[in-house]
DNA sequence: TCCACGATTCGATGATAATCGAATGCTTAT
DNA sequence: ATAAGCATTCGATTATCATCGAATCGTGGA
Protein backbone atom coordinates (compact mmCIF):
# COMPACT_ATOMS: atom_id res chain seq x y z
CA UNK A 1 0.00 0.00 0.00
CA UNK A 2 2.86 2.16 0.67
CA UNK A 3 3.91 3.38 -2.49
CA UNK A 4 0.31 4.34 -3.48
CA UNK A 5 0.27 6.68 -0.42
CA UNK A 6 4.26 8.60 -1.86
CA UNK A 7 2.68 8.61 -5.30
CA UNK A 8 -0.19 10.74 -3.89
CA UNK A 9 2.04 12.99 -1.41
CA UNK A 10 4.31 13.64 -4.21
CA UNK A 11 1.79 14.34 -6.36
CA UNK A 12 -0.05 16.95 -4.02
CA UNK A 13 3.60 18.12 -2.67
CA UNK A 14 4.62 20.45 -5.40
CA UNK A 15 3.18 24.08 -5.49
CA UNK A 16 1.83 24.55 -8.76
CA UNK A 17 -0.15 21.34 -8.53
CA UNK A 18 -1.18 22.16 -5.48
CA UNK A 19 -2.70 25.57 -5.93
CA UNK A 20 -4.47 23.56 -9.35
CA UNK A 21 -6.32 20.84 -6.97
CA UNK A 22 -7.40 23.37 -4.84
CA UNK A 23 -8.82 25.64 -7.35
CA UNK A 24 -10.56 22.31 -8.38
CA UNK A 25 -11.73 22.11 -4.83
CA UNK A 26 -13.96 24.94 -5.68
CA UNK A 27 -16.53 21.89 -7.21
CA UNK A 28 -16.31 23.01 -11.20
CA UNK A 29 -14.56 21.96 -13.69
CA UNK A 30 -12.35 23.73 -15.44
CA UNK A 31 -9.97 24.03 -18.55
CA UNK A 32 -6.39 23.62 -18.74
CA UNK A 33 -5.48 27.51 -19.37
CA UNK A 34 -7.60 28.86 -16.57
CA UNK A 35 -5.90 26.62 -14.12
CA UNK A 36 -2.28 27.19 -15.68
CA UNK A 37 -3.45 31.05 -15.11
CA UNK A 38 -4.15 30.11 -11.74
CA UNK A 39 -1.13 28.45 -11.01
CA UNK A 40 1.47 31.09 -12.72
CA UNK A 41 2.66 28.56 -15.06
CA UNK A 42 2.80 27.72 -18.87
CA UNK A 43 -0.12 26.11 -20.20
CA UNK A 44 2.83 23.42 -21.04
CA UNK A 45 3.72 23.28 -17.83
CA UNK A 46 0.16 22.86 -16.85
CA UNK A 47 -0.48 20.05 -19.63
CA UNK A 48 2.32 17.86 -18.08
CA UNK A 49 0.71 18.44 -14.41
CA UNK A 50 -2.90 17.88 -15.16
CA UNK A 51 -1.61 14.65 -17.36
CA UNK A 52 0.48 13.04 -13.96
CA UNK A 53 -2.38 14.19 -11.87
CA UNK A 54 -5.06 12.20 -14.41
CA UNK A 55 -3.10 9.17 -14.58
CA UNK A 56 -2.73 9.19 -10.87
CA UNK A 57 -6.21 9.30 -10.31
CA UNK A 58 -6.67 12.36 -9.26
CA UNK A 59 -8.66 13.81 -11.98
CA UNK A 60 -10.75 13.40 -14.66
CA UNK A 61 -10.78 15.24 -18.19
CA UNK A 62 -13.87 15.97 -20.68
CA UNK A 63 -13.38 17.66 -23.86
CA UNK A 64 -15.70 19.53 -24.58
CA UNK A 65 -15.06 21.54 -28.08
CA UNK A 66 -11.21 22.66 -28.33
CA UNK A 67 -11.36 23.00 -25.00
CA UNK A 68 -10.59 20.21 -22.48
CA UNK A 69 -11.86 20.63 -18.72
CA UNK A 70 -10.56 18.93 -15.88
CA UNK A 71 -12.08 18.03 -12.59
CA UNK A 72 -11.54 16.33 -9.30
CA UNK A 73 -11.64 12.22 -9.85
CA UNK A 74 -14.51 11.75 -7.27
CA UNK A 75 -15.38 13.18 -3.71
CA UNK A 76 -12.55 11.36 -1.90
CA UNK A 77 -9.92 13.02 -3.24
CA UNK A 78 -11.36 16.05 -2.38
CA UNK A 79 -11.89 14.60 0.82
CA UNK A 80 -8.21 13.92 1.46
CA UNK A 81 -7.33 17.52 0.37
CA UNK A 82 -9.39 18.45 3.18
CA UNK A 83 -7.53 16.62 5.49
CA UNK A 84 -4.47 17.70 4.15
CA UNK A 85 -5.56 20.96 5.19
CA UNK A 86 -6.28 19.77 8.35
CA UNK A 87 -3.22 18.29 9.09
CA UNK A 88 -0.74 21.16 7.86
CA UNK A 89 -0.23 23.71 11.16
CA UNK A 90 -1.30 26.80 10.56
CA UNK A 91 1.23 29.70 9.98
CA UNK A 92 1.11 32.53 11.75
CA UNK A 93 -1.00 35.35 9.74
CA UNK A 94 0.47 37.75 7.68
CA UNK A 95 -2.07 40.59 6.69
CA UNK A 96 -5.34 41.61 7.86
CA UNK A 97 -6.11 40.64 4.35
CA UNK A 98 -5.18 37.08 4.73
CA UNK A 99 -7.02 37.04 8.15
CA UNK A 100 -9.88 38.09 6.55
CA UNK A 101 -9.62 34.96 4.02
CA UNK A 102 -9.48 32.61 6.28
CA UNK A 103 -12.26 33.84 8.02
CA UNK A 104 -14.71 33.74 5.55
CA UNK A 105 -13.28 30.25 4.36
CA UNK A 106 -13.69 28.75 7.49
CA UNK A 107 -17.54 30.45 7.83
CA UNK A 108 -18.29 28.80 4.25
CA UNK A 109 -16.93 27.40 1.26
CA UNK A 110 -17.79 24.37 -1.29
CA UNK A 111 -15.96 21.33 -0.34
CA UNK A 112 -15.95 19.26 -4.04
CA UNK A 113 -19.33 20.11 -4.06
CA UNK A 114 -21.00 20.05 -1.30
CA UNK A 115 -21.02 23.26 1.44
CA UNK A 116 -18.29 23.06 4.45
CA UNK A 117 -17.26 25.04 7.27
CA UNK A 118 -19.02 26.55 9.93
CA UNK A 119 -22.11 26.85 8.34
CA UNK A 120 -21.72 23.30 6.40
CA UNK A 121 -21.58 21.64 9.74
CA UNK A 122 -24.10 23.96 11.97
CA UNK A 123 -26.56 22.81 9.01
CA UNK A 124 -25.82 18.87 9.32
CA UNK A 125 -25.55 18.98 12.98
CA UNK A 126 -29.30 20.76 13.17
CA UNK A 127 -30.52 17.86 10.81
CA UNK A 128 -29.47 15.46 13.01
CA UNK A 129 -30.83 17.35 15.98
CA UNK A 130 -33.97 17.59 14.67
CA UNK A 131 -34.11 13.67 13.79
CA UNK A 132 -34.04 14.44 10.01
CA UNK A 133 -30.97 12.63 9.54
CA UNK A 134 -29.36 9.94 11.75
CA UNK A 135 -25.66 9.06 11.74
CA UNK A 136 -24.80 5.43 10.65
CA UNK A 137 -21.32 4.45 11.09
CA UNK A 138 -19.41 6.62 8.19
CA UNK A 139 -22.69 7.66 6.45
CA UNK A 140 -26.10 9.30 7.27
CA UNK A 141 -29.50 7.83 6.67
CA UNK A 142 -32.71 9.88 6.44
CA UNK A 143 -35.76 9.00 8.44
CA UNK A 144 -39.56 9.46 7.76
CA UNK A 145 -39.56 12.69 9.11
CA UNK A 146 -36.30 13.49 7.02
CA UNK A 147 -38.27 12.09 3.73
CA UNK A 148 -41.18 14.86 4.83
CA UNK A 149 -38.60 17.42 4.94
CA UNK A 150 -35.93 17.62 1.88
CA UNK A 151 -39.18 16.34 0.17
CA UNK A 152 -40.82 20.02 0.99
CA UNK A 153 -37.44 21.98 0.49
CA UNK A 154 -36.88 20.64 -2.82
CA UNK A 155 -34.48 17.75 -2.43
CA UNK A 156 -35.89 14.75 -4.75
CA UNK A 157 -33.92 12.02 -2.17
CA UNK A 158 -35.73 9.16 -4.50
CA UNK A 159 -33.88 10.17 -7.34
CA UNK A 160 -30.63 10.29 -5.36
CA UNK A 161 -30.63 6.88 -4.28
CA UNK A 162 -31.01 5.52 -7.79
CA UNK A 163 -27.53 6.86 -9.15
CA UNK A 164 -24.38 4.84 -8.59
CA UNK A 165 -22.93 7.70 -6.41
CA UNK A 166 -23.09 7.53 -2.42
CA UNK A 167 -26.20 8.74 -1.05
CA UNK A 168 -24.74 10.47 1.99
CA UNK A 169 -21.70 10.59 3.33
CA UNK A 170 -19.83 11.74 6.44
CA UNK A 171 -17.02 14.28 5.10
CA UNK A 172 -14.72 15.71 8.16
CA UNK A 173 -14.34 19.44 8.04
CA UNK A 174 -10.53 20.32 8.54
CA UNK A 175 -11.75 23.97 10.28
CA UNK A 176 -14.43 22.46 12.30
CA UNK A 177 -12.85 19.13 12.80
CA UNK A 178 -16.88 17.75 12.89
CA UNK A 179 -18.26 16.21 10.12
CA UNK A 180 -20.39 17.74 7.51
CA UNK A 181 -22.73 16.19 4.52
CA UNK A 182 -21.53 14.79 1.47
CA UNK A 183 -22.44 12.12 -1.34
CA UNK A 184 -25.25 12.81 -3.17
CA UNK A 185 -27.40 14.10 -0.93
CA UNK A 186 -24.96 16.98 0.34
CA UNK A 187 -24.27 17.99 -3.49
CA UNK A 188 -28.18 18.19 -3.40
CA UNK A 189 -28.71 20.17 -0.36
CA UNK A 190 -25.96 22.70 -1.67
CA UNK A 191 -27.30 22.93 -5.12
CA UNK A 192 -30.60 23.51 -3.96
CA UNK A 193 -28.83 26.31 -1.28
CA UNK A 194 -27.73 27.89 -3.83
CA UNK A 195 -30.90 27.75 -6.22
CA UNK A 196 -33.16 29.17 -3.47
CA UNK A 197 -30.35 32.04 -2.87
CA UNK A 198 -29.90 31.49 0.09
CA UNK A 199 -26.32 31.06 -0.28
CA UNK A 200 -24.27 32.37 -2.85
CA UNK A 201 -20.43 32.01 -4.28
CA UNK A 202 -17.84 34.83 -3.43
CA UNK A 203 -15.92 35.55 -7.25
CA UNK A 204 -12.39 34.04 -7.87
CA UNK A 205 -12.47 31.33 -4.75
CA UNK A 206 -14.40 28.70 -2.87
CA UNK A 207 -15.62 30.90 -0.35
CA UNK A 208 -19.79 31.10 0.45
CA UNK A 209 -21.40 33.83 1.97
CA UNK A 210 -24.68 33.59 3.31
CA UNK A 211 -27.41 35.98 1.69
CA UNK A 212 -29.52 38.14 3.60
CA UNK A 213 -32.45 36.11 2.58
CA UNK A 214 -30.38 33.24 3.72
CA UNK A 215 -29.50 34.45 7.09
CA UNK A 216 -33.28 34.96 7.66
CA UNK A 217 -34.24 31.41 6.29
CA UNK A 218 -31.79 29.78 7.97
CA UNK A 219 -33.19 31.02 10.98
CA UNK A 220 -37.18 30.79 10.29
CA UNK A 221 -36.98 27.21 8.76
CA UNK A 222 -34.16 25.63 10.65
CA UNK A 223 -33.15 27.99 13.91
CA UNK A 224 -30.14 28.29 12.74
CA UNK A 225 -28.38 31.53 13.53
CA UNK A 226 -24.66 33.10 13.18
CA UNK A 227 -23.13 36.04 14.18
CA UNK A 228 -23.09 38.33 10.99
CA UNK A 229 -19.55 39.17 10.58
CA UNK A 230 -17.71 41.73 8.61
CA UNK A 231 -15.93 39.82 6.85
CA UNK A 232 -18.58 37.57 5.80
CA UNK A 233 -19.22 40.36 3.31
CA UNK A 234 -15.70 40.69 2.05
CA UNK A 235 -14.90 39.72 -1.62
CA UNK A 236 -11.48 38.83 -2.31
CA UNK A 237 -9.78 37.62 -5.05
CA UNK A 238 -6.90 35.01 -4.37
CA UNK A 239 -7.82 32.45 -1.68
CA UNK A 240 -4.77 30.34 -1.25
CA UNK A 241 -4.79 26.84 0.06
CA UNK A 242 -7.04 26.81 2.98
CA UNK B 1 -1.30 28.31 3.89
CA UNK B 2 -0.26 27.02 0.87
CA UNK B 3 3.52 26.27 1.10
CA UNK B 4 3.09 24.70 4.33
CA UNK B 5 0.41 21.99 2.69
CA UNK B 6 2.78 21.09 -0.22
CA UNK B 7 6.02 20.74 2.07
CA UNK B 8 4.51 18.46 4.05
CA UNK B 9 2.56 17.17 1.65
CA UNK B 10 6.39 16.54 -0.09
CA UNK B 11 8.45 15.58 3.11
CA UNK B 12 5.87 12.53 2.68
CA UNK B 13 6.10 12.17 -0.66
CA UNK B 14 9.29 10.37 -0.98
CA UNK B 15 9.51 6.42 -0.40
CA UNK B 16 12.14 6.44 2.06
CA UNK B 17 10.80 8.73 4.48
CA UNK B 18 7.31 7.55 4.06
CA UNK B 19 8.65 4.12 4.72
CA UNK B 20 10.53 5.42 8.36
CA UNK B 21 7.01 7.93 9.66
CA UNK B 22 5.25 4.63 9.00
CA UNK B 23 7.93 2.52 11.19
CA UNK B 24 7.21 5.61 13.65
CA UNK B 25 3.87 5.66 13.45
CA UNK B 26 4.28 2.76 15.81
CA UNK B 27 4.42 4.88 18.48
CA UNK B 28 7.56 3.90 19.53
CA UNK B 29 11.01 6.31 18.97
CA UNK B 30 13.68 4.42 17.12
CA UNK B 31 17.14 5.14 16.84
CA UNK B 32 18.71 6.48 13.11
CA UNK B 33 20.29 3.66 12.16
CA UNK B 34 17.16 1.28 12.71
CA UNK B 35 15.10 3.34 10.67
CA UNK B 36 17.55 3.45 8.22
CA UNK B 37 17.64 -0.28 7.68
CA UNK B 38 13.80 -0.45 7.78
CA UNK B 39 13.26 2.10 4.84
CA UNK B 40 16.74 0.46 2.76
CA UNK B 41 19.18 3.03 2.62
CA UNK B 42 22.44 4.13 4.28
CA UNK B 43 22.66 5.45 7.67
CA UNK B 44 23.82 8.67 5.90
CA UNK B 45 20.90 9.17 3.83
CA UNK B 46 18.34 8.43 6.69
CA UNK B 47 20.27 11.33 8.12
CA UNK B 48 19.64 13.91 5.55
CA UNK B 49 15.91 12.29 5.47
CA UNK B 50 15.62 12.59 9.44
CA UNK B 51 17.32 16.07 9.15
CA UNK B 52 14.63 17.47 7.21
CA UNK B 53 11.81 15.78 8.74
CA UNK B 54 12.57 17.25 12.45
CA UNK B 55 13.55 20.62 10.26
CA UNK B 56 9.71 20.44 8.70
CA UNK B 57 8.74 19.75 12.39
CA UNK B 58 7.15 16.06 11.47
CA UNK B 59 9.84 14.16 13.88
CA UNK B 60 11.36 15.00 17.23
CA UNK B 61 14.56 13.65 18.12
CA UNK B 62 16.37 12.63 21.70
CA UNK B 63 20.01 11.68 22.46
CA UNK B 64 20.43 8.54 24.64
CA UNK B 65 23.95 7.80 24.89
CA UNK B 66 25.56 7.17 21.45
CA UNK B 67 22.63 6.66 19.79
CA UNK B 68 19.74 9.52 18.57
CA UNK B 69 15.72 8.23 18.44
CA UNK B 70 13.47 9.94 16.34
CA UNK B 71 9.71 9.97 17.18
CA UNK B 72 6.61 12.15 15.95
CA UNK B 73 6.53 15.24 16.71
CA UNK B 74 2.86 15.30 17.65
CA UNK B 75 -0.45 13.17 17.77
CA UNK B 76 -1.27 16.07 14.94
CA UNK B 77 1.31 14.05 13.30
CA UNK B 78 0.06 10.63 13.30
CA UNK B 79 -3.17 11.48 12.90
CA UNK B 80 -2.05 13.28 9.45
CA UNK B 81 -0.13 9.57 8.89
CA UNK B 82 -3.20 8.15 9.27
CA UNK B 83 -5.72 10.35 7.69
CA UNK B 84 -3.69 10.15 4.61
CA UNK B 85 -4.03 6.21 4.83
CA UNK B 86 -7.49 6.65 4.39
CA UNK B 87 -7.16 8.85 1.72
CA UNK B 88 -4.99 6.38 -0.80
CA UNK B 89 -6.86 4.41 -2.63
CA UNK B 90 -6.60 0.85 -1.69
CA UNK B 91 -4.52 -1.30 -3.94
CA UNK B 92 -5.60 -5.19 -5.29
CA UNK B 93 -4.10 -7.42 -2.67
CA UNK B 94 -1.05 -9.33 -4.28
CA UNK B 95 -0.32 -11.74 -1.86
CA UNK B 96 -2.28 -13.82 0.94
CA UNK B 97 0.32 -12.93 3.09
CA UNK B 98 -0.72 -9.04 2.48
CA UNK B 99 -4.33 -9.80 2.50
CA UNK B 100 -3.38 -11.14 6.23
CA UNK B 101 -1.30 -8.24 6.78
CA UNK B 102 -3.70 -5.81 6.50
CA UNK B 103 -6.45 -7.83 8.09
CA UNK B 104 -4.28 -7.50 11.48
CA UNK B 105 -3.74 -4.29 10.87
CA UNK B 106 -7.68 -3.28 10.59
CA UNK B 107 -8.35 -5.34 13.81
CA UNK B 108 -6.23 -3.88 15.80
CA UNK B 109 -3.12 -1.49 16.02
CA UNK B 110 -1.25 1.39 17.65
CA UNK B 111 -1.50 4.75 16.29
CA UNK B 112 1.07 6.74 17.31
CA UNK B 113 0.78 6.24 21.17
CA UNK B 114 -2.86 4.79 21.27
CA UNK B 115 -5.25 1.90 20.00
CA UNK B 116 -6.94 2.12 16.68
CA UNK B 117 -8.50 0.08 14.30
CA UNK B 118 -11.53 -1.92 15.29
CA UNK B 119 -10.85 -3.33 18.59
CA UNK B 120 -9.52 0.96 19.21
CA UNK B 121 -12.93 2.29 17.61
CA UNK B 122 -15.18 -0.46 19.20
CA UNK B 123 -14.01 0.37 22.79
CA UNK B 124 -14.04 3.97 22.22
CA UNK B 125 -18.01 3.63 20.89
CA UNK B 126 -18.89 1.46 24.02
CA UNK B 127 -17.75 3.47 26.38
CA UNK B 128 -19.53 6.10 25.19
CA UNK B 129 -22.54 4.17 25.24
CA UNK B 130 -21.92 3.24 28.58
CA UNK B 131 -22.06 6.64 29.54
CA UNK B 132 -18.47 7.06 30.38
CA UNK B 133 -17.01 9.10 27.84
CA UNK B 134 -19.16 11.73 26.14
CA UNK B 135 -18.26 13.31 22.75
CA UNK B 136 -17.81 17.27 22.90
CA UNK B 137 -16.43 18.82 19.69
CA UNK B 138 -13.13 17.39 18.99
CA UNK B 139 -12.35 15.88 22.44
CA UNK B 140 -13.68 13.63 24.80
CA UNK B 141 -15.09 14.92 28.61
CA UNK B 142 -15.30 12.03 31.55
CA UNK B 143 -18.77 11.69 32.97
CA UNK B 144 -18.48 11.02 36.76
CA UNK B 145 -19.44 7.13 36.25
CA UNK B 146 -16.74 7.47 33.85
CA UNK B 147 -14.30 8.50 36.37
CA UNK B 148 -14.86 5.70 38.95
CA UNK B 149 -14.32 3.36 35.95
CA UNK B 150 -11.12 4.29 35.39
CA UNK B 151 -10.06 4.08 38.66
CA UNK B 152 -11.29 0.89 38.98
CA UNK B 153 -9.41 0.09 35.84
CA UNK B 154 -6.24 1.37 37.33
CA UNK B 155 -6.09 5.12 34.96
CA UNK B 156 -5.51 7.84 37.01
CA UNK B 157 -7.43 10.73 35.40
CA UNK B 158 -6.28 13.45 37.83
CA UNK B 159 -2.88 12.78 37.29
CA UNK B 160 -2.93 12.72 33.34
CA UNK B 161 -5.12 16.13 33.42
CA UNK B 162 -2.04 17.65 34.79
CA UNK B 163 -0.13 17.12 31.98
CA UNK B 164 0.27 19.36 29.03
CA UNK B 165 -1.04 17.42 26.83
CA UNK B 166 -4.18 17.37 24.89
CA UNK B 167 -6.20 15.17 27.55
CA UNK B 168 -8.91 13.31 25.09
CA UNK B 169 -8.95 13.93 21.76
CA UNK B 170 -11.30 11.83 18.78
CA UNK B 171 -8.98 10.82 16.51
CA UNK B 172 -9.90 9.94 12.73
CA UNK B 173 -9.47 6.06 11.97
CA UNK B 174 -8.83 5.31 8.80
CA UNK B 175 -9.64 1.79 8.23
CA UNK B 176 -12.72 1.77 9.79
CA UNK B 177 -13.67 6.61 9.00
CA UNK B 178 -14.88 6.18 13.05
CA UNK B 179 -12.80 8.26 16.23
CA UNK B 180 -11.48 6.52 18.71
CA UNK B 181 -10.02 7.91 21.80
CA UNK B 182 -6.25 9.35 21.52
CA UNK B 183 -4.45 12.17 23.73
CA UNK B 184 -3.25 11.82 27.45
CA UNK B 185 -6.27 9.33 28.26
CA UNK B 186 -5.89 7.47 24.88
CA UNK B 187 -2.26 6.71 25.72
CA UNK B 188 -2.85 5.52 29.26
CA UNK B 189 -5.40 3.43 28.27
CA UNK B 190 -3.25 1.52 25.26
CA UNK B 191 -0.79 1.20 28.48
CA UNK B 192 -2.96 -0.22 30.74
CA UNK B 193 -4.30 -2.72 28.42
CA UNK B 194 -0.93 -3.77 27.42
CA UNK B 195 0.04 -3.52 31.05
CA UNK B 196 -2.76 -5.93 32.05
CA UNK B 197 -2.40 -8.40 29.13
CA UNK B 198 -5.22 -7.98 27.12
CA UNK B 199 -3.23 -6.76 24.12
CA UNK B 200 0.24 -7.39 23.19
CA UNK B 201 2.03 -6.02 20.09
CA UNK B 202 2.88 -8.25 17.46
CA UNK B 203 6.50 -8.45 16.79
CA UNK B 204 8.15 -6.33 13.84
CA UNK B 205 5.69 -3.84 13.32
CA UNK B 206 2.58 -2.21 14.92
CA UNK B 207 0.11 -4.06 14.67
CA UNK B 208 -1.50 -5.27 18.01
CA UNK B 209 -2.94 -8.51 18.74
CA UNK B 210 -5.94 -9.23 21.16
CA UNK B 211 -4.43 -12.16 23.84
CA UNK B 212 -7.16 -15.13 24.86
CA UNK B 213 -7.16 -13.42 28.26
CA UNK B 214 -7.67 -9.90 26.94
CA UNK B 215 -11.09 -11.45 24.46
CA UNK B 216 -12.10 -12.96 27.54
CA UNK B 217 -11.58 -9.44 29.71
CA UNK B 218 -13.14 -7.16 27.07
CA UNK B 219 -16.28 -9.68 26.99
CA UNK B 220 -16.77 -9.51 30.97
CA UNK B 221 -15.86 -5.82 31.86
CA UNK B 222 -17.38 -4.12 28.86
CA UNK B 223 -19.24 -6.56 26.87
CA UNK B 224 -16.97 -6.47 23.73
CA UNK B 225 -16.30 -9.53 21.08
CA UNK B 226 -15.11 -10.08 17.94
CA UNK B 227 -14.92 -13.67 15.88
CA UNK B 228 -11.34 -14.79 16.32
CA UNK B 229 -10.50 -14.78 13.43
CA UNK B 230 -7.39 -16.81 12.41
CA UNK B 231 -5.47 -14.25 10.47
CA UNK B 232 -5.67 -12.68 14.59
CA UNK B 233 -3.00 -14.97 15.56
CA UNK B 234 -0.62 -14.56 12.58
CA UNK B 235 2.68 -12.87 13.03
CA UNK B 236 4.18 -10.82 10.09
CA UNK B 237 7.68 -9.53 9.85
CA UNK B 238 7.05 -6.32 7.50
CA UNK B 239 4.14 -4.33 7.64
CA UNK B 240 4.04 -2.14 4.96
CA UNK B 241 2.19 1.11 4.84
CA UNK B 242 -1.48 0.59 5.72
C1' DT C 1 -9.99 26.24 -47.39
C1' DC C 2 -7.41 28.89 -44.35
C1' DC C 3 -6.65 30.94 -40.05
C1' DA C 4 -7.04 31.36 -34.96
C1' DC C 5 -6.80 29.25 -30.75
C1' DG C 6 -6.70 25.81 -27.08
C1' DA C 7 -4.12 21.98 -25.81
C1' DT C 8 -0.57 18.71 -26.13
C1' DT C 9 3.99 16.62 -27.40
C1' DC C 10 8.88 16.90 -27.90
C1' DG C 11 13.33 18.34 -26.68
C1' DA C 12 16.53 20.94 -24.03
C1' DT C 13 17.78 23.15 -19.85
C1' DG C 14 18.35 23.89 -15.21
C1' DA C 15 17.44 23.11 -10.49
C1' DT C 16 16.54 20.14 -6.92
C1' DA C 17 17.41 16.42 -4.17
C1' DA C 18 18.26 11.44 -3.19
C1' DT C 19 22.08 8.66 -2.72
C1' DC C 20 26.49 6.98 -1.12
C1' DG C 21 31.80 7.04 -0.12
C1' DA C 22 34.93 9.19 2.84
C1' DA C 23 36.00 11.68 6.74
C1' DT C 24 34.77 13.64 11.39
C1' DG C 25 32.50 13.84 16.18
C1' DC C 26 31.00 11.84 19.97
C1' DT C 27 29.94 8.07 23.34
C1' DT C 28 30.71 3.69 25.30
C1' DA C 29 33.46 -0.37 26.11
C1' DT C 30 37.89 -2.71 26.98
C1' DA D 1 44.23 5.46 26.42
C1' DT D 2 42.72 3.03 22.70
C1' DA D 3 39.36 0.85 20.03
C1' DA D 4 34.68 0.19 18.39
C1' DG D 5 30.28 1.80 17.06
C1' DC D 6 26.54 5.20 16.16
C1' DA D 7 25.59 9.25 13.93
C1' DT D 8 26.54 13.14 11.31
C1' DT D 9 28.76 16.33 7.80
C1' DC D 10 30.93 17.04 3.40
C1' DG D 11 31.50 16.39 -1.40
C1' DA D 12 30.53 14.26 -5.67
C1' DT D 13 27.48 11.77 -8.51
C1' DT D 14 23.33 10.82 -10.49
C1' DA D 15 18.51 10.81 -11.36
C1' DT D 16 14.43 13.04 -11.44
C1' DC D 17 11.50 16.53 -12.80
C1' DA D 18 9.59 21.23 -13.28
C1' DT D 19 9.90 24.48 -16.70
C1' DC D 20 9.64 26.64 -21.14
C1' DG D 21 10.46 27.30 -26.43
C1' DA D 22 9.17 25.32 -30.64
C1' DA D 23 6.45 22.41 -33.20
C1' DT D 24 2.20 19.62 -33.79
C1' DC D 25 -2.69 18.26 -33.37
C1' DG D 26 -7.52 19.22 -33.45
C1' DT D 27 -11.54 22.08 -33.29
C1' DG D 28 -14.22 26.11 -34.53
C1' DG D 29 -14.91 30.17 -37.08
C1' DA D 30 -14.19 33.15 -41.29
Amino acid sequence: MTPNVVEIASLIGDASRAEMLMRLLGGKAMPASELARAAGITPQTASSHLAKMVEGGLLLQESHGRHRYYRLANQEIGHALEALCAISPSKPVRSLRESDQTKTLHFARTCYDHLAGEVGVALTERMVELGFLLENHRDFTVSSEGETWFQSFGVDTEQLRSGRRHFARQCLDWSERRHHIAGALGAAMAHRLFELLWIERVPGGRAVSVTRKGFEAFKRELGLEWELAGSVQNIFKNDRMC
